[in-house]
DNA sequence: AGTTGACATGATATGTTATAACAATATATC
DNA sequence: GATATATTGTTATAACATATCATGTCAACT
């Protein structure tokens, strides 16, 4: 067993198993705090996303979801995945209409995503910078930002090397 | 008649049928610079985007196309869309599934989207420091960007002071 | 313990966005 | 005008998402 760098990435080797438990004992707490209910339902969809560590649609959620017994029609997955998006555990990524587990829930963040569309896997990019810059531009114009999306395609640095 | 001034966005007040007009002319020229061809379906696709000046779903772009003569199956108007965004006359909103016409069609340019939940029109503005932000960052991991999307959800000028 | 109210889940139905696959037609080139 | 290529049309279906209503669960209060 090692730990992850700091900074680690999906990008990266790293224990798995270990990121997965210490998201989870993470959410149960943070979860807590903000009066919400980590049900099963949740904490499974939740282990789903970590486990997979790439995007997964909905539909992927709701049939691993309806193997593990729950229901399976789409608002299951939906409503799952809309709690953990607004807990700040997960994130939707836009450009795939898919959803991926917080890599860093708890630290106050906007990330920027890195889509690779080599192994389909995503990481969150510490993305202030990249904020400022748009706000400023935005800001030119007379436009308020309330929201922003950031997303970026290209190739991580293992499918670099091997396409 | 005026000129629009430099920097125009759809928030601004701007003489549409004269900005729609000389968009389309340079699309012809564009075009066919690549060797392809503006077919009656490609800027019938493209003279709606200007029309509406919003961003608009490929399936009310396919209603108009049908009431003007062309075919009524969503592949028509995926096809054109996707025609006039590969050509850079077009750009497609991730965050609403919807498409709308490039504002600065021959300017090499990969803007950052500013829509606009008052409105729902939608600007381009300059986005070179953005992208520079984003590509320092994903390059700190180790990742190539090869396309981006930068999205705001905000407030224009105008629903700022009239919501 | 029983009532209430808020939250959560399940089920039905439908709406919206997008593409694969193939046929028919137009256009360019030789 | 024969051939190749690009474009359009059609059928069918896949993939993504939400509205609505019924049912269940849990905690707080009386």
């Amino acid at each position: 067993m090692r730990d992850d760098p700091p900074g680690a990435t999906p990008f990266q080797p790293h224990d798995h198993s270990r990121c997965t438990s210490t998201t989870l004992a993470h959410a149960e707490r943070a979860v807590a705090e903000t009066g919400a209910r980590l049900t099963p339902v949740r904490r499974r969809t939740l282990e789903i996303l970590l486990e997979a560590h790439r995007a997964l649609g909905a539909y992927e959620v709701l049939d691993r979801l309806a193997q593990d017994g729950f229901g399976n029609k789409p608002p299951v997955a939906y409503r799952a995945l809309d709690f953990l998006v607004d807990q700040g555990l997960a994130h939707r990524i836009s450009r795939l209409n898919a959803f991926t587990a917080c890599m860093h829930p708890g630290v106050a963040h906007a990330p920027a995503f890195l889509i690779c569309r080599g192994c389909n896997r995503v990481a969150e990019a510490p993305a202030d910078p990249v904020r400022t810059a748009l706000e400023t531009a935005a800001t030119a114009l007379g436009f308020t930002v309330e929201r922003s999306t950031v997303e970026a395609l290209g190739l991580c640095p293992a499918c670099h090397e091997a396409p």
